[in-house]
DNA sequence: ACATGTTAAATTTTT
DNA sequence: TTTAACATGT
């Protein structure tokens, strides 16, 4: 086939790497340097020329988004490729699937060959469920999952961290003995039980072909250690300097390991395609690990580094910008704006909606990030089955929606413990008898009548109704689409795993639509864009203040990866105000890093922004959060009610002081009431009496007038 | 049951 | 800096 064309295509250094006839081989790929095209030149080439059937192949990947990136160009580039021949193709949980269900005894550990593959939420649920069942005493119950994840990773009780004094360890066992019972496996134990049993399966993979191998972590590097039989022979790919993962477990210097264990041959592809050479200039003085970044580009513009008063600020210049980028031919999908933390994608996602710039954001959310559903959800888990108490529990002692009792009561209440009433709780336990006639969305609303227990004066009441209707809609949908009763239907739906795969916000970042891409410097890895702006670069938040050297070094390279997407145009950005405790004002060391050559320093341009037009914007969004907050009370009114009398008639004094001498006072969300002492245009100065003076710009000062 | 003081933690995310 | 769980006191 045309494989050799593809040869004659790579540049020396990837041809070398194709062509290599070591046992084990290593290749350093650096950014940009075609690490793709290299990794499926291998693949073509072994089986073309040297005769090895795709069976005989296993490649590995650690995303879904990769393997099938290699699939596509697999077929694409060769025609007589069959689905069935790239079992041994796929991410590493995908092949450990493969085998568990195809190759392996899994009856030797208390599994039969039907197992079904869990979510983290539903373990979590499970671990849940046990805790109350056994009673355990479990200690930070809302970082449970968490703890637990660093907990499961460890086999006995000796090399756990010493923690708080609580079950966890016990929690972990009877998990385990549970998920076995209800023969679920987790994305973990689909690992861990692989390489227990691999020991005794007869495969033998002519080769295994690895990508991004610098991302692996232990128990990956066990799986790819028990694949590997002396026949086999290894080629991976990866890069030292884009690890970015490591706190989420991948081992560092895997390069270097991999190279030692198996006695590889080091290979590496030295060549970026992708950004001008400021821009690599400017990437390698992030390098650490060594090894030369050559370009072939043009110099190209400058990087562009901008100091902005605010992250709101920011957002207003960037909407300008990103439009006048538009109007000259760039289009929308070609701009990315990458940041430290997810939550300071807010601000970009309010100002674009504003002004029409379409964007995307990558951010992950499940039905479970959404309150609402997820008390929807246990709702129904406890309608179809009364037994799981729990969600009984939950449904009817949450404080947002439903009936919102005690959590004591609640449990007694299910228990049938208790005199008192709920027609909510009744509404559940018959569910199973009443639902039959069920066929609509609506009416399966009103069997609930869900609009009671939503609080009217929420400010998420529309979108909790629509978010419910959403949701309903999809089970009806998807008991039809099985041609299942409802309650089969919906049983089948809640305990499928497709209930975690169904995305209802459709938030899923794509490359085709023409949108402006907004994500954590993190989510970047992997992509290009011609421009990039790379925002938050301040003191405290890039590099994250961080604990010791090796977290210093991780937020380099995220750095590093975070300028190298950017094929033409790199803007930095850091704030005066960066409204966030973690960050100080002033450009991060990072900033001074790079040659102030390949830099033009573009000044503030803050007072542009008309500060009457953000104090306008400022007031509307504080009102709108009134208008939700109206109706739950006001807590704070009730606490000056509480004031003894001494401190009413010093009101009632300082009342007739403001009217005698004209004063001016403010209430302030912290300080209380305070007397003003200057006011201009932009600052007012004013004094509270517990906390002395203080000076507020007016723009961005939560103060009332009284 | 409620009120107040103390303490730890907060980030990045794929399967 | 802010939040919420835990701890202790009424």
């Amino acid at each position: 086939m045309n494989y050799e064309e593809e040869l004659k295509r790579l540049n020396e250094y990837q041809r070398e790497a194709v062509l290599d006839e070591s046992d084990a081989c290593i290749v350093n790929a650096n950014v940009g340097s075609g690490k793709t095209t290299v990794l499926i030149s291998k693949i073509l080439y072994l089986h073309h020329a040297k005769n090895v059937s795709y069976r005989n192949m296993i490649v590995l990947t650690f995303t879904n988004k990769a393997a099938n990136e290699i699939k596509e160009r697999l077929t694409g580039a060769d025609s007589g490729v069959q689905a069935e021949d790239l079992e041994g193709f796929g991410t590493f949980h995908s092949v450990a699937l493969h085998f568990l269900k195809n190759r392996l005894p899994v009856e030797k550990m208390g599994y039969t060959r039907d197992f079904l593959v869990i979510e983290p939420e539903e373990e979590l649920d499970i671990a849940l469920h046990i805790i109350q069942e056994e009673k355990l005493s479990i200690k930070y119950k809302n970082r449970l999952k968490k703890r637990l994840e660093q907990a499961m990773a460890v086999r006995t009780e000796e090399q756990m961290k010493p923690g708080y004094k609580d079950d966890l360890f016990r929690l972990v066992q009877l998990l385990r003995e549970e998920k076995i019972r209800q023969n679920k496996m987790s994305f973990l134990d689909l690992l861990q039980n692989v390489n227990d049993l691999l020991d005794d399966s007869g495969t033998e993979p002519k080769w295994i072909i690895i990508d991004e191998v610098q991302d692996s972590d232990s128990l990956q590097l066990d799986f790819i250690d028990k694949l590997k039989r002396d026949g086999t022979r290894l080629f991976a790919v990866g890069d030292p300097n884009q690890v970015i993962y490591s706190w989420r477990g991948s081992t560092l210097n895997v390069v270097y390991a991999l190279k030692h264990k198996y006695a590889a041959r080091e290979l590496s592809l030295p060549v970026n395609y992708r950004s001008s050479s400021s821009i690599l200039e400017a990437a390698r003085c992030f390098l650490q690990n060594g090894g030369s970044l050559t370009g072939v580009r043009e110099p190209g513009s400058k990087i562009v580094v901008k100091n902005q008063y605010n992250p709101f600020n920011e957002a207003c210049y960037l909407a300008d910008k990103i439009q006048e980028l538009h109007s000259a031919g760039v289009p929308y999908k070609e701009i990315a704006i990458f940041y430290r933390l997810q939550n300071q994608s807010q601000i970009f996602e309010d100002v674009f909606q504003k002004n029409g710039i379409p964007y995307e954001v990558s951010l992950k959310k499940t039905i479970r990030d959404i309150p609402v559903l997820n008390w929807v959800i246990k709702l129904l888990r406890f309608s179809v089955n009364p037994n799981d108490l729990s969600s009984g529990i939950y449904v009817l002692s949450n404080q947002d929606y439903g009936e919102r009792i005690r959590e004591k009561e609640a449990a007694k209440l299910v228990r049938g413990q208790s005199e008192k009433q709920s027609g909510l709780l009744a509404d559940m336990q018959e569910f199973a008898a009443r639902c039959a006639g069920i066929q609509s969305v609506d009416e399966l609303y009103d069997y609930f009548g869900f609009d009671r227990y939503i609080k009217p004066t929420a400010a998420t009441y529309r979108e909790d109704k629509e978010s419910i209707r959403t949701l309903l809609d999809i089970i009806i949908a998807y008991g039809k689409e099985k041609q299942m009763t409802f309650l089969e239907g919906l049983t089948d739906f809640l305990n499928s795993s497709a209930l975690y795969g169904v995305n209802i916000l459709q938030k899923d970042i794509s490359s085709s639509t023409d949108s402006v891409k907004l994500m954590t410097l993190h989510a970047s890895k992997g992509l290009e864009f011609s421009h990039v702006f790379i925002t938050g670069v301040n003191y405290g938040l890039i590099p994250l203040q961080t604990k010791g050297m090796e977290e210093e070094e991780e937020e380099r390279r995220l750095f590093f990866v975070g300028i190298t997407r950017a094929k033409d145009y790199l803007e930095l950005s850091y704030y005066t105000n960066p409204e966030h405790y973690r960050a100080m004002a002033g450009e991060s060391r990072y900033i001074r890093m790079i040659p102030p050559r390949l830099i033009r320093d573009d000044a503030v341009r803050t007072t542009e922004v008309s500060l009457q037009e953000l104090k306008k914007q400022i007031q509307a969004a504080r009102a709108e959060g009134e208008k939700a907050e109206a109706g739950s009370g006001n807590p704070e009114a009730g606490n000056r009610m509480m004031e003894n009398q001494e401190t009413k008639n010093q009101e009632t004094k300082n009342q007739e002081a403001i009217q005698r001498e004209n004063i001016r006072r403010v209430s302030h969300k912290k300080y209380g009431i305070g007397t003003v002492l200057r006011e201009d245009e932009m600052m007012i100065e004013a004094e509270f009496e517990n906390y002395g003076m203080k000076e507020f710009m007016k723009a961005f000062s939560e103060l009332e007038y009284l």
